[in-house]
DNA sequence: CTGAAAGCGCTAACAA
DNA sequence: TTGTTAGCGCTTTCAG
């Protein structure tokens, strides 16, 4: 392995010099900065991040928490959040809580607090009080994307006003009697419960608002994926109870298995019954889903973004972003 | 920052002992043991990464290496991946190369031989000659998972085995005119071709040995996602040519590209026109298709297995390993 | 503009 | 069983 020592020897400089002059830093002279970067270049030198860090206490690199790398929404996060890093010359450091956890305490101390990272950023997780404080005794600057965590600034979408403007969107066309898929297992593997809580919170508001009846027959717990919400949908229609006008699913996911489980009864999608998701899902164009696109990955990037800035000394500390929500109207809703 | 030297301090020790104790090397009295442990824990001491590395040379991390984080296979590796490593203690440093890649030669050069990690695992990239002597010239563990590398080992499934096995899979069932949804665009994206190319030879090769004249016609280039091979289908369904009686999609997106664009256009899957897929898409089973699972879990808990053995000296380098594929029959396909 | 020296926090011989 | 002594490879004062 060739150090700084070694470039210097080769030229005749000391280390310092070397370090210097591979860093841009002033003091150099032309000449000698380009001899140093050719040689640097010529004998394959690399810096040790490890001895980098141990004498900056810098690491360049961030550590992102995720429930999971296997989801739409978290990879496209993942994109958006490494797009600024990479540009920022940071690298990143994965933790996967692998939704599993009886390993998710372990992460916390043995991982994050080891200093991998300079600043934290997590993802839609549901933080215990003394995960929560274990992370500010770290010092390190921190960001949630995705779901409010009590204490902790975030970037996100208003889940309340997503919720009501997607019911809305149905109200406006005619529609009163209205379905809507939600989670609930969110607790179970340590993800945040916020998320559908303020989207059913936004969905009672709104038909509250137009004086429609709430029914909470008409609210179908689950989870947030297409084969569960296919199967609720199939046991709704196979009970043969009378059907909604309209399906307002949580997620593009839930919407993908309410369209399925609709096809495969016979039934047309907008048609017979209009449905419309949120996320902006990649699916959802080919589906022909109406849906609120939350820009996830837009999301990851400001976070990102929002820490490097503060690390750099660009910033004072930021609160909390709201990401706006875009209606994308691709005709699975329909007048009633 | 409370450091070694500090609990030592705090216990009148010294810090080697301190070291040992935390470590659970021997030669330290239980006593000792315990106090150290104890007054750590109350400290809140944490590790140095850094100074660790620097010291022993080792990371305990791994850099795993990937096109995108965006899409099913990617994140399944990284979930197998990250199942071993968490296991193992270890920590993983995700570099994106997010396919656009004029940053590419950036990442390799600036971080993977920055020595971030003890090992490389890279996904499905097509490496350039020079990628792979940088590689090399680490001196790390690599491997890659998914894609065969000229010249490094490797963690996937026989593609030619699999193209031909879905091709029989269509041809037992008496069918003779079967399209094949492919690949093409790979070399754009920096990904490496041979996957698309691999499964094609196999299709032609089933084809051949089943007396079935190779018809170039039906073969269409295209994409590995759901749009592109929607879009493929639409313009073969509009065109009014004949339609073929099967199709072989290269992955599972492109089958259910196919099945949504065959649906759209009043055809019925499996009666009208069979279809099979590859991969075991998470999608597969709600859109009730056939298709060849490849298991990218076990291919990268697999290939995080065989670089971690290799670092704890637990195991000689091994060689590449085929994992089998296995077919999920869910209906899509029928006897002609 | 360049070099020498100190030390980041830890581990690994070697002594005691 | 425990303590002492050197560094790991780099950055960073402070001198020259």
């Amino acid at each position: 392995m060739v150090g700084l020592e070694d470039v210097a020897a080769s030229l005749g400089l000391s280390a310092s010099t070397v370090s210097r002059a591979l860093r841009d830093l002033p003091n150099v002279s032309p000449k000698t900065r380009e001899r140093v970067k050719q040689a640097a270049k010529d004998m394959g030198y690399v810096h040790s991040m490890a001895a980098v860090g141990l004498v900056t206490g810098r690491t360049m690199a961030i550590s992102v928490v995720v429930p999971s790398v296997a989801g739409w929404f978290y990879s496209q996060v993942l994109e958006g959040v490494d797009s600024v890093l990479r540009e920022a010359h940071y690298d990143m450091v994965l933790f996967n809580l692998g939704c599993q956890d009886a390993d998710r305490s372990r992460v916390f101390r043995r991982s994050l607090l080891r200093h991998r990272g300079d600043a934290v950023l997590a993802l839609c997780l549901d933080f215990s009080v003394e995960e929560r404080e274990e992370l500010r005794s770290t010092g390190l600057p921190t960001i949630v994307v995705g779901t409010p965590v009590r204490g902790v600034r975030r970037v996100g979408i208003d889940e309340e006003q997503a919720g009501r403007q997607a019911t809305q969107h149905l109200l406006d066309l005619g529609h009163r009697d209205i379905l809507h898929l939600t989670g609930g297992a969110e607790a179970d593997r340590g993800l945040n419960p916020s998320v559908p809580q303020g989207r059913l919170r936004g969905y009672r508001e709104a038909l509250s608002q137009a004086g429609v009846d709430y029914d909470p027959s008409r609210v179908v717990p689950g989870w947030f994926s297409v084969a569960t919400a296919g199967e609720q949908m199939d046991a709704l229609i196979e009970s043969g109870a009378p059907l909604p006008t309209a399906i307002f699913a949580a997620s593009d996911e839930m919407a993908i298995g309410a369209v399925l489980s609709l096809q495969h009864h016979g039934l047309r999608v907008s048609d017979d019954v209009s449905v419309i998701g949120i996320d902006d899902h990649y699916l959802a164009a080919p589906f022909g889903l109406t849906t609120l696109a939350q820009h996830p990955y837009e999301q990851g990037a400001i976070g990102a973004q929002i820490v490097l800035d503060e690390l750099s000394g660009k910033a004072a500390r930021r609160k909390s972003v709201i990401v706006p929500v875009t209606l994308c109207d691709r005709g699975s809703t329909r007048r009633l």
